[in-house]
DNA sequence: GTCTTAAGTAACTAATGGGTTACTTGTAGG
DNA sequence: CCTACAAGTAACCCATTAGTTACTTAAGAC
């Protein structure tokens, strides 16, 4: 007990670390409540900065909610960015493909949540997003590079548009992922364990790639 | 200007009407702003019902919620039953199916928002609700017998999960509608419109009977 | 008819929670 | 050093809103 033991560490300015701090904890807090269930006051506390400090670094709940969704964002196109596709097997490429959207739900519960979220909202944090909105998606250009490359070799079938297999090998996904607990509760099965998954993962895979064979004429 | 203009009309009391005009209210505010986001006050507005009655009938604004998810669920249950899928070219009755999923969201977007807001809550008000556990899902039986039938006549491959199918179908279908507004921005594409709907609907149809078609070895 | 029950009303409350005010203090640049 | 600015703090405000209290009255049972 010395005469300072009740003083505050004297506190350390560091604008990037805040603003981080307060993403991260935001993060969570809006994945598990949404976007009016969350609370600006766990958020800070969480944080361990003052409640203050987010409408310093991002003026608004709502500000706060669209850096979250730049973030997030900004996190799984990067991902994306890093994964080779081109220059080897076709069916191969696109079985990887379908796999890691499948595995990045999986590992990345938060995401779909903030994107039901948005959703719910019409999209409106979204849309007053440059950053969502430049982050072009060097996905669709891949899957055309890997859908073409396939119909050459006779692999895959032809007349593929690629965003909407895009939004289809998302989806078919997602919507497991996103629905689990009412279609739990409807099959009265439980789709949350390990074996649920490995189980998903391998229809998943199946559905898109039975799709994508050729047909028998061509 | 009579002696009674301003007295209310005497109020008929009608316990189902009531309990109906307050549902009706609900699904559209619960639809539109979400569990947090609704209004009890609003809701009881738009039913022209003391808000007292919410309570009455529903306990609170967590009842509400449970009852409106148990219509919703019970009225495509209703409509599910009275599709008529056996007796009839396998391959055709697969594709009305598909066409059905996607037709239902696209003419029931209320139902897209009540099952997102349910599960950002965990399925909290599904898992406490006798009566939508116990409309059991008379479309996997019928999935079962399509996808037999269809194997027998060599027009389907075999092994076929029906459960992971009814969620494939489902799937790739709710994830468009759900998640247009995201979409929308991030290919900056318009996927609201009706020429992208019928593009979508086709893109569906595809994708699962493609998925189908036999191996070619069997 | 009258009596019991439940439908319906108006006015209120407690507390929650986004956002603000008015202030202090660390720190980078000169 | 010192000073201007941005980082950080504590205490407050007030509009909102789920839920309640205390009451009135319609209507079916007998």
């Amino acid at each position: 007990m010395t005469v300072d033991s009740d003083q505050k560490a004297p506190a350390i300015r560091d604008r990037e670390r805040t603003r981080q701090r307060i993403l991260d904890a935001a993060v969570g807090e809006f994945a598990a409540k949404g976007l009016e269930g969350a609370r600006t006051d766990h958020i800070a506390r969480l944080a361990g900065v003052n409640k203050r400090m987010i409408y310093h670094y991002f003026e608004s709940k709502d500000g706060l909610f669209q850096a979250v969704l730049e973030q997030t964002y900004a996190t799984i196109r990067g991902s994306e960015a890093r994964l080779q596709l081109t220059s080897r097997d076709p069916v191969e490429a696109m079985r990887q493909l379908v796999a890691f959207s499948f595995d990045w739900f999986l590992d990345h519960p938060e995401f779909i949540k903030l994107l039901n979220e948005e959703n719910l909202h019409l999209g409106r944090h979204v849309r007053g997003s440059r950053s969502v909105q430049s982050l072009n998606l060097p996905l669709v250009d891949m899957i055309s590079e890997l859908l073409e490359r396939g119909h050459g070799t006779g692999q895959f079938r032809g007349g593929v548009d690629p965003v909407q297999l895009y939004i289809s090998i998302a989806g078919i996904s997602y919507f497991y992922f996103s629905n689990r607990h009412t279609l739990s509760a409807i099959f009265n099965r439980d789709l949350s364990d390990a074996g649920a998954y490995a189980a998903r993962r391998t229809h998943v895979i199946d559905v898109i790639l039975g799709f994508l064979r050729p047909e028998p004429g061509s």
